[in-house]
DNA sequence: CGCTCCGTTGAAACGAATCAATGAAGGTGG
DNA sequence: CCACCTTCATTGATTCGTTTCAACGGAGCG
């Protein structure tokens, strides 16, 4: 059940039933409990929007007007460290809420790309902020989100970024984390991408990923399509093996 | 503003109002609004206890059976890797919960360690999660706490556990964080656990610091006493520039 | 006194970064 | 449609930093 993981799905099966605008599950929570009159001027304050890959959903220290709720796809939160390093810092999937801070805060805390094809919804933040004051569900349902993301980033932090750990053995757990609905595809970032998270410079991702390649442990798709360019196959036992090394 | 840093305080200077059984901030939050039979029950059911240095609160995977309140002094919370190492993943300081995640969750998340003496209160979780559910007011509160601690969680993990930042920087990094109400008084954890938070050999943290000692950076107090064995002195502004490095 | 734990220091081996060169892919404009 | 440029991944050779192994000294403790 990771939860990071859980997010990405294959850019094939997109799911109808959840792309009906103000029909995503964050809205619906936001909802509960409202009048159909104000459910009516919800849907007119709420766009849906879509994103293709790498394209900017926010930028961090912008001030915060809307609150995007993730209806499909995956997005990256990049964080801008004191020298103006960039890293990825989160990955959000479907049913995520991004900023949930901005209830307390002014600023974007991150900024936000779009990981594929990513439709949102966008809420403006002074009627979120309204919502959630005025219910004790939705506080409850925020509270619990946010503490899984804390637990999430602790994890993801703790098990990837740490040097005394082998590289490959950082690698192969990132790969891990970046799986299809826990099956064998595994969502492909660029290896400069890759090498933000864990730590490495892109050439030695490279490497361990051409290591990998040939020992059979990932497969490289060929060709030109989109399912080569944006997945690796992954054998996933033989990475929870490397995963586990010291 | 370092809310990483703000808890470490001089073990000389207690805060006696502070001390009072019940008194301490969490508990007044999750009390307010309480008739005076409330609070009289309470304060039956609330321990005060007292820890000494590296003497472990609780540990990760055992039943939640109480909440902590830090009245006084800070604690580490170590989690656990896949493969049973221990890193030290967030310090909480006066006037936060540990465990917060108990709402939710039936067992710790982490193992909680005493940094020099300190003291909490210990509320039973069913009360706990009792006077949550009940109140707005405390939840937005908790709800604040977890997304501050979240922030903190990112901005502590992308600037301490990155191997492309310099083993230097990350060490100035961290002694800032560790710093005593941001002042020149660093809080003086086992070379091992520096080791552990910045991912370096405990032989490479014990040759940076010698490093750092021969260039006045940072001070070694002589001596056997509790300072010497408990703080280093650190000259905030070079530790400031090694710390932007990069 | 001997024991262990912790920090220090040295020398050597290893891993990863860096520098550099090449190739494949995508986009643009002629 | 083909040159051109840019971006990205790959691969090799070298350098540098850090780990590892090992030995030593001091502090606390039975």
């Amino acid at each position: 059940m990771d939860p990071v993981a859980e997010g990405f799905q294959t850019m094939s099966e997109t799911a109808p039933e959840i792309s009906v605008p103000g029909k995503c599950l964050p809205c619906e929570v936001l909802l509960a409990g409202s009048s159909t009159d104000q459910r009516a001027a919800f849907e007119t304050l709420v766009d849906d929007y879509d994103f293709a890959h790498s394209q900017v959903l926010y930028h961090a220290t912008t001030p915060v007007d809307t609150v995007y709720c993730v209806k499909m796809g995956a997005i990256k939160l990049v964080a801008i460290g004191p020298c103006g390093e960039q890293r990825i810092v989160r990955i959000l999937k479907t049913g995520d809420i991004a900023e949930i801070e901005s209830i307390f805060s002014q600023q974007f805390e991150h900024t936000a790309i779009a990981i594929g094809d990513v439709s949102v919804c966008r809420i403006p933040v002074e009627w979120f902020r309204r919502s959630v004051t005025g219910s004790g569900q939705t506080q409850m349902w925020l509270l619990q989100k946010s503490l899984t993301s804390l637990i999430n980033a602790e994890t993801w932090f703790s098990q990837l970024a740490i040097s005394v750990t082998p590289s490959r053995t950082r690698l192969a757990r990132l790969l891990l984390k970046l799986r299809v609905d826990d099956g064998h595809q595994i969502y492909r970032l660029g290896i400069k991408e890759l090498g933000a998270i864990v730590g490495l410079a892109p050439e030695t991702v490279s490497r361990i990923l051409a290591d990998f390649d040939g020992k059979n442990i990932i497969t490289k798709y060929s060709g030109n399509n989109d399912l080569a360019k944006r997945y690796f196959l992954g054998n996933t036992q033989a990475l929870e093996e490397i995963a586990r090394e010291v």
